[in-house]
DNA sequence: TAGGATTTGTGCGTATGTATT
DNA sequence: TAATACATACGCACAAATCCT
């Protein structure tokens, strides 16, 4: 089977076919990478293939190269002549650094150069609260991920300072991975309840236009959420 | 005559020749660029020019091209097809942002898991001190901005959180042209002097083992600079 | 408007490093 | 230890985009 992309319906040599220039088709390819890796398409310690994704992408390997380099400045990617192109892994204890920056940033959201609460804004995160609803009814690794992903960015979009933007979504997808890794130990059911919840407090805070008070909630969650996976981490090696 | 690196002596092809694989062989190009490119070397708006480089570096276009895409990813070039490869512009308006950022993460330095106050972190310190009192005796432009290279450095060495000092590096190097390309319409004795007495201020509190008023200090001094550097855009304009 | 000069982007063959047998 | 397989790194030639005359 063809993989094609959740959204057009194409596959990724259409889309990168179809598109305008070089660094369109930087950005198609960037992207799915990234998706793949933090989706565990591509689990951790797992190895690329710089001709095989070339083939499937229909391009050679230089433009190619190009995504891996700097998904490999990102820290998601390790190249190493003679050896491959693996996945990072991911260990709970050598993010916990990641996860305090994570938690500080998080509060300079509702910080540094806040939006105004327009109703797009509003209308984005009262169908994250629908898709949350939709997951809660039916449980499922995938559409977890997927909605922790998306919530992410939906959250990124309350502040208008880019920079802040940029570093938290770099951090984000170092980190995001942890979930999908662990969560097999873990009671699926119970931490999407939780996660739930945790978005339908932070929509409550937006639709209320308060952007910090959603901030600072998000940070709560982020801290007790590092709690709750370093407490599955040590069970778990017990 | 052919450039050279201030420390080794050593040109750079005879530092790439050097290098044991490749990874080294781009950090070096990495750096020597992004040194240019802040040092003003190569001015915002200029050309780079891959053949020439990949000449001067004694490689081939394919590995020159891999550090001029992470540069690129970094925001300090932009690379366009049938035009160039050009260094990108500094305009402290939009440098405001990146500015407030920085001066929270500042902040944080002192914060999120701050260094034991070893001998040698004191003596790196109190070395850039004694380059401040060389500055202040025969100020210049070159050496201003060296030392506020390095003493950025320096001040990272206080947190141990790793992508804080990441984050923070990235961020630095996004701002710090902004000083070269405005001190020729400012008083370079004078910026000199009050950039000096703010190294005093921080290598104070280090020597003091308090790496948090080091981290308040610095936040501080960073905001009054950003304020003179407003303030001469302001000048300049009218 | 057309065409030539220049620049980056792409494709592919080869060199080089690593792991395994 | 040597040979082989296989991966990325590299170098070069050509394609495509842009700019200037």
């Amino acid at each position: 089977m063809t993989k094609r992309t959740s959204d057009t319906g194409k596959t990724i040599a259409e889309r990168l076919e179809a598109a305008a220039n070089a660094q369109e088709r930087f950005q198609i390819m960037y992207g799915e990478i990234r998706d793949r890796i933090c989706m565990l398409v591509y689990p951790p310690g797992s190895q690329l293939g710089e001709e095989a994704l070339a083939d499937e992408f229909g391009v050679s390997r230089s433009p190619l190269r190009k995504a891996l380099q700097v998904l490999e400045a990102d820290g998601l990617l390790r190249s190493q002549q003679g050896v491959g192109t693996l996945v990072t892994e991911v260990d709970i204890e050598e993010l916990t650094q990641v996860y305090q920056l994570r938690m500080e940033l998080n509060e300079l959201t509702g910080k540094l150069s806040p939006c105004l609460p327009t109703r797009e804004l509003k209308a984005l995160f009262s169908e994250m609260r629908k898709r949350a609803q939709d997951l809660r009814n039916t449980p499922t690794r995938a559409d977890f991920a997927r909605l922790n992903i998306d919530f992410f960015h939906a959250f990124q979009q309350l502040s208008e300072n880019q920079p802040l933007r940029d570093v938290s979504e770099k951090l984000f997808y170092q980190t995001c991975r942890i979930w999908l890794k662990l969560i097999p130990n873990m009671d699926l059911a119970k931490e999407v309840d939780i996660f739930c919840g945790e978005i339908d407090d932070i929509v409550d805070a937006v639709e209320l236009g308060d952007f910090q008070a959603a901030a600072f909630t998000r940070r709560a969650h982020l801290s007790m959420g590092f709690i709750r996976l370093k407490a599955q981490k040590d069970t778990a090696s017990h």
